[in-house]
RNA sequence: CGGGGAGUGGCGCAGCCUGGUAGCGCAUCUGUUUUGGGAACAGAGGGUCGCAGGUUCGAAUCCUGUCUCCCCGACCA
């Protein structure tokens, strides 16, 4: 991890970690400190925490257990929602006729540069002992390894649609996609990545409008109830619009660097694929209509996501909602008789404990019988991210009681030592479901106190913006700021003075107090305020 | 795609300039002693040095090409 120098972070971001400074020694689990590097600390923890291993593959990862895991829960928490929203999941094809891109020329021109195609059905040996694409078997069509499915669910839609009756059509899929990316990071921007898409016609512009916004309120609800991520929803700016959509939302959620990451995007569509799929209906009266549709999604990005914006300098927290495992027993074994006897006590504590309930769920307890000191072990979950670690020796066991961690409580600040609790078995047993959920509220708090106290509002000229930002090795956060919401050329501009300070337009809250001044940009009559900031 | 850096046991690195068929720390395995806070000691296993060519009696080391990763930039849903 030694391989780089880079960002200096502003410190301010991290209030705990300049008070450490004057507290004991404490030996972290990571050697990166997020403070120092945060780009070096981010791939630390991905691999202390076991999450996830370059894959010798450009920009792909093989996710392993630990951050596929997480990635499953996402996965069972969000689906549930979509459901409850009466969308339904079906799965389309990985493979897309590259004609389909040919229909709608704003979006081909949005994914053109970045699509992976398939021209070959068949390898033939070259003599040499090297297998090369067989020339008698290139595709008649070239096919396109899906970026996103629009087009090819479009294509759907348009034989599903005949009637009024037939909409809304409501579909999502769980997949994976290719974006052949410039610059891969792992969980945020990698060449193949999972996600889910869903895909929506309806039979005018307001209900496929509040498809749209249902969609973006799902995304914020999930990311704040569940991922512990409090996010800024609202609407992005006309040159951040997804290829052919009208109106593109995001929310958009504070890495612990004070940069901007996008987590979630729903569009709305207008009739444009529509028109380029042919999705057409018979309406009331008989006659042919378009109809309007809407796609939103989400991805493994929001794994990294997680992490950076709760990890520390031990590595990852997983916020219970979302953790594989909430809480994990190591028994103190010693490879001696009375083992058994505290391996039974271990697994009489897992059996109550998992008989418990939180966050609507049963609570998900590891019992880790792997051979190993248990001191040794700790630290794994530490790295994991684990909410709650129960060490269980044969004296807690004579006792009746237990040795706890809370994984975002972890350091002792006057010992410098984990600060381990011991509640008795029927304490912990009775307290683990509000432990788990105030340790979820605790998560969210902490990580909401923390984006609001670097949104910057009230800065009513670009010399203030400029002076904000001026050191580029710190991230101070974003600001808000009024403007007149220029469209075409006079946007370019403002995005080239941006790019100057490395700053990207995020969005324009759906929580934001009416414009009342001037824009910073041009000083006109400003109509909306919007966030600016360093994003991923 | 432009500029810079890097690829050597699972992880982190040294060796390369000045070619002579690999070494360190952690991890792993075995044994002994320990045992309530990331154990100690002893021994052992594991790599043809990203890949492919070339130069050479001989290449981790020199040359060419290529792939991958990291940083900056461009690009980005």
């Amino acid at each position: 991890m030694a391989r780089h120098a880079r960002h200096a972070i502003d410190r301010s971001l991290h209030p705990a970690c300049r008070t450490r400074l004057t507290m004991p020694n404490i030996r972290h689990a990571l050697s990166t400190k997020r403070e120092d590097d945060f780009a070096a600390w981010y791939q630390e923890v991905i691999t202390a925490a076991d999450m996830a291993e370059e894959s010798g593959v450009r920009g792909c990862m093989v996710i392993k257990p630990w951050g596929y895991g997480i990635w499953e829960r996402m996965q069972r928490l969000l689906d549930d929602r979509i459901k409850a929203a009466g969308i339904q999941n079906a799965y389309f094809p990985l493979f897309i006729p590259l004609a389909n891109f040919e229909r709608e020329a704003e979006h081909v021109e949005g994914f053109a540069k970045e699509m992976a195609v398939v021209t070959h059905h068949r390898l033939i040996s070259d003599g040499a002992g090297r297998l090369i694409p067989d020339p008698a078997a290139k595709l008649e069509e070239p096919l396109v390894v899906r970026p996103t499915s629009e087009t090819i669910i479009g294509d759907a839609m348009s034989r599903w649609v005949q009637s009024w009756r037939d909409l809304p059509l409501m579909l999502n899929q769980w997949a994976n996609v290719v974006r052949w990316e410039m610059r891969t990071r792992m969980f945020l921007r990698t060449s193949e990545f999972l996600w889910q898409e869903g895909h929506t016609a309806h039979a005018d512009e307001a209900d496929a409008k509040a498809e749209t916004m249902r969609a973006l309120e799902m995304y914020r609800a999930f990311a704040e109830e569940q991922l512990a991520m409090p996010v800024v929803a609202g609407e992005k700016p006309e040159n951040e619009r997804f290829p052919g959509a009208e109106e593109t939302w995001s929310i958009e959620a504070m890495m612990q660097d004070g940069k901007a990451l996008q987590a979630g995007t729903s569009h709305y569509l207008g009739t444009s694929f529509a028109q380029a799929a042919n999705i057409r209906y018979q309406d009331r009266e008989g006659g042919q209509a378009l109809a309007h549709t809407t796609s939103w999604g989400v991805s493994t990005r929001l794994v990294g996501g997680v992490i950076m914006t709760h990890g520390d300098n031990d590595g990852l927290i997983v916020p219970p909602a979302i953790a594989p495992h909430q809480v994990v027993i190591l028994p103190m074994l010693r490879d001696k008789p009375e083992d058994d006897a505290l391996l039974a006590y271990c697994a009489e504590l897992r059996a109550r404990l998992a008989a418990q309930s939180t966050l609507g769920e049963a609570v998900r307890v590891l019992l880790d019988k792997k051979p190993g000191k248990a001191a040794a072990k700790r630290w794994d979950w530490v790295r994991k991210g684990a909410p709650v670690i129960i060490e269980v020796g044969t004296r807690d066991m004579d006792n009746g009681v237990v040795s706890m961690l809370r994984r975002d409580a972890l350091w002792n600040m006057e010992t410098g030592k984990p600060a381990f609790q011991s509640p008795t078995q029927d304490e912990i047993t009775d307290s683990i479901s509000s432990l788990l959920e105030e340790l979820q509220s605790t998560m969210l708090t902490k990580a909401k106190d923390r984006r609001d106290a670097n949104i910057t509002r009230g800065i009513t000229d670009w010399a203030q913006v400029e002076a904000h930002f001026a050191d580029s090795k710190t991230y101070p956060g974003w600001v808000e700021v009024e403007w007149c919401k220029p469209t075409g050329a006079q946007l370019e501009a403002v995005e080239e003075r941006l790019k100057a300070l490395k700053l990207t337009l995020r969005n324009v809250s759906l929580d934001a107090a009416p414009a009342d001044g001037a824009c910073i940009f041009t000083r006109e009559p400003a109509v909306e305020r919007i966030m600016v900031a360093r994003a991923y």
